[in-house]
DNA sequence: CTCTGTGAAGAAGTTCACAGCA
DNA sequence: TGCTGTGAACTTCTTCACAGAG
């Protein structure tokens, strides 16, 4: 495999198929087609070989790949084969729904801080989690964390974005409604649920 | 304007213009450039014409776009300019986090009716809302109702697709980490929160 | 002058089609 | 035979660059 640019939308589906490998995985399948690969996630098979294929020959031809030398080899190349640590700031609902949120350990993610500016909130524990004041979030670098989700409203988010990437912070999940101003080492994911469904009208047959 | 295919691409980012164009609007500002709509929305300012020009010509040269009359243009083109019911399926903490969430009400949007299978929470209200049993999705067509929005887990969520679909709805927003089956004339928008997380890894300088 | 609208060029992403290995 | 890996073709999306309107 010469050197290629590799697409963003590659690195987005790698998780797609780590979900669905994972799952496979646990029933005890050891080999995987990318034609079976394609009916579990309702992708193009070539589009799937040749994501793969960006990173390394991982199949065997007639065979296919190996599930769990698959899910290993995917987890490195999205860097997941550490505990990552997040801090999630703004408890209020939406930021508890996250913090009680299952999904995120399959990734090895931990959310290992909470922090909010309502006095009512800081103390309060959570799970085995103590909320504590948003002035604090000092400690982020001694704590290895260095992911955060901002669940807080679109206001407050900027501010709060650039006293976490002063604190060494360099990935934030951000479901506030906003654009945020970071450094350009540092990356910014958001998740504007309104807005998602907002173009799903556009979709339907109904007029207007 | 020449008929083109438009880009999902262009679509997507609608709901972005007008999230800007309602926030300057309150504002006071009666026209707005290409250029200023880019900086407000970290777009480039050729794309967001290009954008637009696919459903006509808004604008104004030497002056830009008159905001209330983008404001609504980009509602017509969505479909945004009638009230739009949606059933929310599943009260967990991510679903009573979306009941309360204040930001589908900008694009016209209304939780109107709200679903459990646990037998403790039928019956609950919240804020104004009753929740109903699971297996009374009936009356979803009565009541005007064709979006759902779906936080329930992933193993329950296909079959609530296919109930929701035998009901009229043709649009659904699905929280749950799985790909859903539907008609073709069914529209899904897919948000896995985790699989977002899960890519960000990949773009940080954090060695394995 | 400023700013839109748009064909044309360029970049990015997808699918095809097939050589080659098991 | 079945399946991967991959150049090449194709499609989609973005950016450029400029004619023309205000």
């Amino acid at each position: 495999m010469r050197y290629r640019k590799i697409p963003d939308e590659s690195i987005r589906r790698l998780p797609v198929y780590l979900r669905v490998l994972l799952l496979v995985s646990e029933k005890g399948t050891q080999n995987i087609s990318s034609r079976k690969l394609a009916d579990l996630t309702h992708l193009n098979p070539n589009k799937i070989r040749k994501d793969l294929s960006y990173f390394g020959p991982f199949g065997t031809p007639g065979v296919g790949y190996n599930v769990a030398e698959l899910i290993k080899q995917i987890r490195a190349i999205l860097k997941l084969c550490v505990e990552r640590k997040a801090a999630l700031v703004g408890v209020g609902k939406l930021g508890s729904a996250l913090l009680g949120y299952p999904g995120f350990k399959m990734y090895g993610f931990e959310i290992a801080a909470v922090f909010d500016n309502d006095p009512k909130k800081i103390g309060k524990r959570i799970g085995n989690i103590t909320v504590e004041d948003i002035s604090s979030l000092g400690g982020m670098r001694k704590r290895k964390i260095n992911l955060a989700i901002i669940a807080t409203p679109a206001r407050a988010a900027q501010n709060i974005a650039d006293k976490l990437v002063a604190k060494g912070v360099n990935g934030i999940l951000n479901f506030a409604p906003c654009y945020l101003k970071v450094p350009k080492k540092v990356k910014v994911i958001t998740i504007d649920i309104a807005m998602e469904l907002a173009r799903m009208p556009y979709y339907l047959p109904t007029y207007c």
